[in-house]
Order: structure tokens, then C-alpha cells, then sequence
DNA sequence: GGCGGTACTAACTTCCATGCCAGTACCTTA
DNA sequence: TAAGGTACTGGCATGGAAGTTAGTACCGCC
């Protein structure tokens, strides 16, 4: 078998931590991954990785994601620097929320695995495997 | 910027349902999503993806899982056909999990998510933003 | 003989993410 | 005047994820 982290990505192995144990039990890399794989964490950065939306717009794309969830999940990712919000004094309120720099580098990876998600959720419902 | 959706997986691009909403609430992505993204779930492909492991291995190498949990994210991912059990009726047993094919395509994605979240960790709990 | 390791299952409990509802402040349209 | 849209916040409820504990069956080690 010749599928190893190598093809993948390069520059991007899997760092020392890894040889013996995935991560240390509370270690910050669990708690990033933890706000980044969560269930709107997600669905958020991928809806922004199509381009700066405003609030009433994310709660269409996001379907089913409530109007709590969705401020919570933003304000996490905002305090991670993920997503940034930039509130314009009008009214009616507008407030347009955008991914940063490094929200744009991890949409970059997310949005393959969600694809891959979507492309193999069928097969993978239904307990069709071909192995 | 030149970090865009097209630079990862040109194949890969993010399929009709994204245009105008994420995903249809309940459909089957969302579901093999959740699995995926669950917090054990990502912490074992990951260590599977670097070789067939036993139960007791796993049980380290995702540090701060209880038994409980890794039955229960096992079956789940075997039942999705991304993980495969050997057992071996031996005494004292010994099971080996390992990664389908499948399972390596998912990895072969999950792995960058997860180094990228491993290396840029501490700059975001810590609030530093290069933005 | 008793402890520990291997690979689990099952029952009970706890806790947090999520959901649901209500309220805010201002404007527009009917 | 009343309803509805915008962008929220806060409280209470709950359900499912997760933790805890115990039990199983067999063996090797000391």
C-alpha cells in the first residue's frame, strides 16, 4: 500500500507530535480542530469560502442552523480569526461577515473534505462499500 | 490573494448543491459529515492513517478516549466502510483496525486539515492574528 | 491465587452543544 | 397601527454525546 500522508501534501506531514500519540489530551490543536469541525463551524466556513455574505444570508445557506448557533459559531470563529465582521452603522442593521487570510487557507482544506463528503454520502448511507 | 477554492482539488469543487445553500438540512452529507468531524472520529482516521493498529494501541494514540468511545467510533466508521476489523481468534484476542480505501481517500484530506490546525494552533488561541 | 492485560458490552449518569422562545431597537411597508 | 425585516442577546429546556463503572472470558506472570 503506497497511500501515506506524503502524497498528500508535502509541505503539510504530520509534525513530531504525531509519532506515538495523535495529540495530547487538551493540547490547543484540539480545541482549534474542535471549533473547526463543528457541526456550523463548518457549514460557516464553507458558505464564506464562496464569498463575504451578510448575516440573514448565512442563516439561509447554513439551512436549518438557528439564529443562536449561528452567532455563537461566528463570534468563536471571529475570535479565532477565521472570519472577520464588519458592521456598517446603517439602518436597517447590515453586517457583513468574510473569511481572513488564514480562514481562506483552512476553507482551502475543508472544502475538498466536504466535497468528498457529499460526492461519497450515498455510497456510504446506503452500506455500499467496494472494499 | 491566490488561496482559492480552485488551488486544492480542481476536481474536487464544491458540487451544484452549494449554489444558494450549503446543504439540504438532513441529507446524507450532513450525516456522514458528522461522523467524520465527530471529535474521536477525526483523532482515530488520523491515527489509522498511519498503519493498521491494534484496540489498545488506538487507545493511546488518541489519548483521553474512553473504551466506550472507541467501540462506539469504530463501529460507526466500520459501518461507513472507512475502517476495516481483522480479528484474530486468539487468546489473548487481538483486533487490528485499519484504514479501507476509502478510508485512505478521507485521511489522504482529513491529514493536511488536521497539520494545518496542529500548526497554526497556538497563534490562534493565543488572539495573534497576522491580519 | 491474584493481579494485569486484551477486547469488548451494557447500564447509569453527567454535561454541554444545540434548540426554542422571547425580547430589543429601529425602520419600512401596508 | 400593525406587521415584518435586520441583527442580534439572553434564558430555559433537552437530547445526544460523552464519561464512569462494572462485568465478561481467557490467559500469562509472579
Amino acid at each position: 500500500m503506497e497511500v501515506s500522508t506524503a502524497d498528500v501534501a508535502p509541505a503539510m506531514r504530520l509534525p513530531v507530535g504525531l509519532a506515538g500519540g495523535v495529540f495530547p489530551a487538551g493540547c490547543p490543536s484540539r480545541t482549534v480542530l474542535d471549533h473547526i469541525t463543528s457541526k456550523w463551524g463548518v457549514l460557516i466556513l464553507l458558505a464564506l469560502s464562496e464569498g463575504e455574505q451578510r448575516w440573514s444570508e448565512l442563516r439561509r445557506r447554513a439551512e436549518g442552523v438557528s439564529e443562536k448557533m449561528l452567532a455563537q459559531t461566528l463570534k468563536t470563529l471571529e475570535r479565532d480569526g477565521l472570519v472577520s465582521r464588519k458592521a456598517q452603522p446603517v439602518i436597517p442593521p447590515r453586517v457583513d461577515y468574510s473569511l481572513t487570510e488564514r480562514g481562506y487557507e483552512l476553507s482551502a482544506l475543508l472544502v475538498p473534505l466536504v466535497a468528498w463528503a457529499f460526492e461519497n454520502a450515498d455510497d456510504i448511507i446506503n452500506g455500499q462499500r467496494t472494499d
